[in-house]
DNA sequence: ATTATCTATAGATCTATAGATAATGC
DNA sequence: ATTATCTATAGATCTATAGATAATGC
């Protein structure tokens, strides 16, 4: 229960960390000042010294989710990440099931859009570098250069397909109810969206 | 303001058929009983004679989404439906910019996925005959029988895939603000999904 | 007499603020 | 003295219900 203003850093950090996780869980709506709070072992009335208002939080949690999405991706493969792995990494039952530390756009994609106009504009930035990033790891599996060239129109074409795949049939495995047609989705798409030749 | 039994079936309708429109704009928790009432010319006290609880309200608007997404489609092409149109609609900046009268799923998923559990369910059931449907418009397209074949694993799979890959692009279009890079999107996932040889 | 709708309101919940408390940091 | 957090609460909003009103339908 300290005060000090390291205190309160790490204080807003574990604020914000939660929110990032319970806003993917049950979106961007779905959380309340109070019980974020209660969750981080901290009551209602300290939020405004941390936050302006519930919008400057949400816009805060996104920023983080996008940023805890990309490390847990960076961690996972260790450097050595490719778009093969990014598919069955992305498409897997792990991924599906853990909502709150997955991939922010399957799990709010249509709340960012009618989300406070800052707010949707970090999505809207993060998409181009989602895309761009896809078709890097499409370049360099394509062996067009070893070092992440820039990807040709029909790789940017790909990774567009594939993001979009991949974000859909994550979102529509979590609502489906039978496990074995969930698998079959995303196993389907994977297999779609490999590369077959150059 | 009549009050018969038949002008009762006729409010239940446009409750119903307004919360169908709104829940695919704002969210499934993004519409007040209150607002929704105001909206249909009513007040907020009739509500409960008309559903048993808000919930149950959205398991009708949501089944309503799903039959009047369905009909708009029917309408609109006039019967002589085809893969290729179903993609060249659906990823259309049209469908985009009309999200209340749009597909269900690319305006909810995540919220159809977290529902009451008959919702989800009923969403759930409704995925499977969305990909039923798109495997037997591709079957019909590769020619294989004409009248809407059982398609095959790979056609089913192309299905899953197109689903998949619609739903996402026009959630990620909706996210983004520059209206070129979102057509881009919209097109190049389009041409993505044609079939180039049966 | 029945009932579709309205007015009014209870009770819960949510964002935001005011003022108290107890620690830090000069 | 300053400030990070807490207690308490104002004010708005939301779901649901109770009782009144005015129409239908036997």
């Amino acid at each position: 229960m300290g005060h000090s203003q390291l205190d309160k850093a790490a204080t807003h950090a574990r604020i914000v960390d939660i929110a990032s996780r319970k806003l993917r869980e049950k979106g961007l709506e779905g959380i309340g000042v109070a019980d974020l709070m209660k969750e981080a072992g901290l009551t209602v009335g300290g939020f405004y010294k941390h936050f302006e208002s519930r919008d400057a939080l949400v816009l805060e949690a996104v920023q983080a989710a996008f940023t805890l999405w990309k490390d847990a991706q960076d961690n996972l493969e260790l450097k050595d990440y490719s778009y093969e792995k990014l598919i069955d990494g992305y498409l897997s039952p792990a991924h599906r099931d853990n909502t709150g530390a997955g991939c922010p756009f399957s799990a709010c994609a249509a709340d960012l859009a009618r989300a406070d106009p800052r707010t949707r504009a970090l999505a809207s930035k993060q998409l181009q570098l989602d895309f761009d990033m896809i078709g890097r790891l499409i370049a360099k599996e394509s062996g067009d250069a070893k070092g992440m060239a820039k990807p040709s129109k029909e790789q940017r074409a790909q990774a567009m397909l594939a993001f979009s795949a991949m974000i859909g049939a994550v979102s529509l495995a979590r609502v489906m109810e039978d496990e074995g047609e969930a698998r079959e989705l995303m196993k389907a798409v994977a297999e779609k969206l490999r590369l077959k030749s150059g």
